[in-house]
DNA sequence: TTATAATTCGTTCATTTCGACTATTATTGC
DNA sequence: GCAATAATAGTCGAAATGAACGAATTATAA
């Protein structure tokens, strides 16, 4: 559930000595609770968010769970998409996971990596994919390291606070594709929002269902390609009105809207990329 | 009222070890009361109020991840299963990991978890699905839930060493239940395999690639549901051929693979369930 | 009920952490 | 450059923690 980690595993992974660890818990620069004989325990949440706002250099990232050679070096956006494709497509779990925690940890946030790696990645992989360089398998497993690389993210985040504005969403039938829609809940929790992704293939009557049972304040549908067009266009737009009834704001995203179906469309903003989102949300609140 | 703990139990759920726990129950810092023999026992609401007034974690007490199904039996196991299933529906997670935990609590492995928790529990959903009594919404929001618990599940295991014998798996195309893939695998790491899955949707072309490509000791399909039965039967065979060049074994599984259909397909082994699977592994080793 | 496996007991021992203190290094202002 | 200040690193005995052990107890199943 939280781990804790003793004052000793934190100095080395910062890289300072404990007396100096000990002196930042006691002016609260990290947070750190007591057992009962008095010792120190720091949350590696809170230690991880210390490492990504100071601007320190993680040691020693193996002493928090973290994959090990994190950290050594400084990776630039462009040169990690690189490394991250082949990877990637090698199923060097643990390598992909360096990378992305790289920049986690260097204090990009999860949405400028969504947007500026992760998403471009995996368009080059299915370039890859649709000319037959690599084989379907590889492109499946590419996904299912993404997932899991997410929701590490996801475990370094705190939790929502109970006051914390509602977002859910998902993609629609025939749309097979987790990982957007996974991004999109993990974007908005690292706003603060109390997001969650109901899955992918979900019929639009049932997200209606959804809106009305939950009353979230934003509901976002990850839309890679359309099953019956009129028929989507027809519910989208019924959404939409039950969703402002609600005071729901309805966020579209996704390539299979183009710019000439979305004139026969109604919702509150649609977004090109995550950070369109994340601005979006924040105006929310 | 009077849920007793063992102090093996506590001192996983606060992060202590037994040695500290039993010093703190022998300096009053945490009551406890003896058996017969000897052996202590702490009361949940003394483990509750210790936790609250060290300040570790200031939610609600009912949600501490502390074990409250207390015994051994199989009557834990239907409990948890009755509350668990209200939990996923209502989709609180919080409620939900607390559950599985609490069976992790008690040594319970991951292997039982699945057999006799999650796998009937999501049965009886799917059921409540199939006569519409829940939302679709729910059912695929009780997937992503269960799907994030597994990978909770999975950060408690150590990483495989490179000695580790090597497994894949997937389901097959149109068959988009992740889940039970994702239980295989997540059991076969708890055995020590370097275990991964390539996800769902897989036509059976690509995992024979896969199977060439990193010649794994063992690969397994999990069976929902089948597009072309007579294609299927003739790719199973050649996969079946092919991994035997390469001393793979095929593992079946799942629901689609009735009798009739088992007898004309060739294959290492069916299994029914998860222990199936654990044993045969287990002898591969 | 009895046999067997699993857990817990109490204890010892090595390691870690505590708090308070001093020494060293880095930064700032003049 | 030099002094003043702040931050970091190191030292010490006392206390807390965690791991290991055989013996005793409990749980589980035949």
């Amino acid at each position: 559930m939280d781990d804790l980690v003793t004052p000793k595993q934190v100095a080395r992974a910062i890289g300072v000595s404990e007396s100096t660890l000990k002196r930042w818990c006691d002016q609260g620069i990290l947070p750190s609770i007591r057992t009962a004989g008095g010792h120190r325990r720091l949350e590696v949440q809170e230690v991880i968010a210390y490492l990504r706002h100071s601007g320190r250099e993680i040691q020693r990232p193996d002493m928090l769970g973290l994959p090990s050679n994190t950290g050594k070096g400084a990776r630039v956006i462009s040169r990690t998409q690189t490394l991250l494709v082949h990877a990637l497509i090698e199923g060097d779990e643990v390598q992909c996971r360096r990378l992305v925690f790289d920049l986690y940890l260097q204090d990009r946030s999860i949405r400028e990596i969504c947007d500026d790696v992760l998403a471009p990645t995996l368009d080059q992989i299915g370039e890859l994919w649709g000319c037959g360089d690599i084989a379907i398998y590889q492109e499946r497993r590419c996904c299912e390291i993404t997932q899991r690389i997410l929701f590490e993210l996801q475990r370094t985040l705190r939790q929502a606070t109970e006051s914390a504005p509602v977002a859910i969403g998902g993609t629609l039938v025939k749309d097979p594709y987790q990982i957007a829609t996974m991004m999109a809940g993990l974007i908005l929790k690292e706003l603060g929002w109390n997001a969650e992704s109901l899955g992918s293939g979900l019929p639009v009557e049932t997200v209606i269902k959804a809106v009305v049972d939950i009353q979230p304040k934003l509901v976002w549908l990850s839309v890679s390609c359309i099953d019956d067009t009129e028929y989507f266009i027809y519910t989208c737009n019924q959404l939409h009105n039950i969703a402002a009834e609600h005071r729901t704001a309805l966020v579209l995203g996704g390539c299979a809207l183009g710019e000439s179906l979305r004139k026969q469309l109604s919702y509150t903003v649609y977004c090109d990329n995550f950070k369109d989102l994340a601005n979006f949300a924040s105006s929310l609140t």
